[in-house]
DNA sequence: CGGCGTCTTGAAACCGTTTTCATAAATATA
DNA sequence: TATATTTATGAAAACGGTTTCAAGACGCCG
């Protein structure tokens, strides 16, 4: 299975050089005659030689590879910006790891510990439980920085959007509408961000002076099922609402199921808001109107500043900001 | 930022013993005193020592890593298979490390240039349009895995499913219901899916006897906008049609909103069914008929037959069942 | 023409493991 | 009890690069 391998010896023999040459040729690290540069760069091709990152990682001593720690593979949000983060280093010298923290603070943990294991240049961790010393630990060793968390004393390394302003925002422009009685499908109420756009929904509610009704609350989970779900327990609790503020699009979708099956159109009867912006969001019938997060865009801001951060440049994270994407799911209130 | 490593010779130190000692208590690999063991084990936990991977990588001849090469990131299929790989590979010694091919050739080999200058233990190569030759060139120097691709000459190594068997099961299911003018939306053309999946349609409609009219086929990009374009576009060519088969779930959804903007109802006046069975696709409304491809599992099957293989275990890759998930948004043509 | 700084180059040390090899100790065999 | 095996262990040689170091070649100046 394994012929021969070529290595930077062979090279060196075959251009009559040494290996220090050969590998001074390679990183143009130091000048060289453009003679023997020339017979090293032909032997290379010649022989196809392909340097071996592992020896050069631990020469070296950077290995050229980033750990991404992801949570819950399939998210929507989180594997969006994990493609951010891939797709930047696309093209750099560095290479991505990926790990699942699954959002459990062991398994995560045991995933970092992989990846310090690989020697990776950086880590960037997107979500998760870790807590906040460990973290700080953690960034005093290697380069580090956070996507969708907010730690304080790492300030500069988080990248987040405002989960409170989601919460308010999309409350608010339900109230605009004229919407009074609201429902919030929550996500799963130990994340941080679930319970941060519930407080953005109460003080949406509070500051229109509307009072909070519990009965509107149902605590979902981030998808589809518990959509479903919640509107048919809000329903079964003989609650009136007019509106629906799903903690994000796939709970939304099912909210939207099943108001359907309860023959309630949207949006005459009922608005519906969503969080994420999902690629499907537009597609729903109607159009479905959905709180944008440029996740995306974020995984690939974490990687270039990741890029920045390693070569000691100056660096800053942008504060990404949130854009509602109007669309035919939520109207007026009619009178 | 780096304090000073803890390596294998200051284990060694610190238990009294040498280095070679110290890795075979690591690595199980030969029996070593009891006492001898322990004081190692102890070294380890007080000096909180972590083995550097790239130097156990190049002086035991694997990285325990596995390349992972798959198409524009963000597609649903190939992200499922994806995902697949990296949930069955976590918990194993093994690491994935990612690459993009984009479906363009020249990326694609950079790709696996990348990966094979990692030393990956193994490769899974998901899609792409690399030549034959190339990858029995590539099988021939490291354990090679391909899914959703049918190569000659590697067939125990490729995990696919039959597209033009999905093409015909569509097609026959819409056919069974009744229906004689069928819309398909392909997939982009230079994709061997795309084309064996069209090939499928026009059997199913040869066996049924029915005329192919081209003015029903529309080449659509696998995504939302080609589907609304499709239905636009043949609603425009004046044709009758009373069901509609989309080469893959987005470009359905995009097909359902088009027929929404034309107020044609789903299904009493048409019927829909895409292919792939994403997560939102039983939450359209009405919930969508798909057909379902195993995508997540076929990645997990890769991932475990690229361990089998490693450990020059007998293997064998299922030949994933292609089956419809039946929904609301197909029934029986009215008369 | 001799001395000095610069530039290019090869030899050798190093990165942190695993693995081979040889040796010393322990056990089994005759 | 002497000899043949087996076992545990350390020293040293890989693994395939990078980097330090010193030396040789070269040009420049006085």
């Amino acid at each position: 299975m394994n012929p021969k391998k070529i290595t930077i010896q062979d090279i060196a023999d075959c251009a009559n050089v040494s290996k220090s040459t050969v590998s001074r040729v390679l990183n143009n690290t130091t000048p060289v005659n453009d003679k023997k540069r020339e017979a090293v760069l032909k032997a290379v091709k010649d022989l196809d030689f392909e340097p071996n990152s592992l020896a050069s990682g631990l020469a070296g001593g950077n290995s050229m590879i980033i750990g991404v720690q992801t949570q819950k593979i399939g998210s929507p949000f989180y594997d969006l910006v994990t493609r951010g983060v891939i797709h930047c280093l696309t093209d750099t010298r560095y290479s991505p790891i990926l790990v699942d923290g699954v959002w459990d603070k062991e398994i995560e943990l045991k995933g970092i510990d992989t990846l310090l294991r690989r020697q990776i240049d950086g880590l960037i961790i997107i979500g998760g439980d870790i807590e906040k010393e460990q973290l700080l630990h953690l960034a005093a060793k290697k380069p580090l920085l956070l996507v969708g968390r907010e730690v304080e004393g790492l300030q500069d390394r988080c990248l987040y959007v405002d989960n409170f302003d989601i919460g308010y925002q999309a409350t608010k422009f339900l109230i605009e509408l004229g919407h009074r009685q609201i429902v919030h499908i929550t996500g799963i109420k130990s994340h941080q961000d679930s319970v941060r756009r519930l407080n953005g929904y109460l003080h949406a509610l509070e500051e229109a002076k509307i009072p909070y009704d519990a009965d509107l609350v149902y605590e979902g989970a981030f998808d589809g099922p518990s959509g479903v779900k919640a509107i048919d327990t809000v329903i079964s609790r003989g609650k009136k609402f007019t509106a629906v503020f799903a903690a994000n699009d796939m709970s939304a979708f099912g909210a939207r199921l099943a108001l359907y099956r309860h023959g309630i159109d949207v949006p005459d009867e009922v608005s519906l808001i969503g969080i994420d912006d999902q690629t499907e969001a537009p597609y729903m019938t109607p159009p479905m109107t959905s709180v944008r997060q440029p996740a995306f865009q974020m995984g690939v801001a974490a990687g270039n500043a990741m890029l920045d951060l390693l070569m000691n440049k100056e660096f800053e994270l942008p504060k990404p900001s949130v854009q509602i994407s109007v669309r035919e799911s939520t109207a007026k209130v009619e009178k």
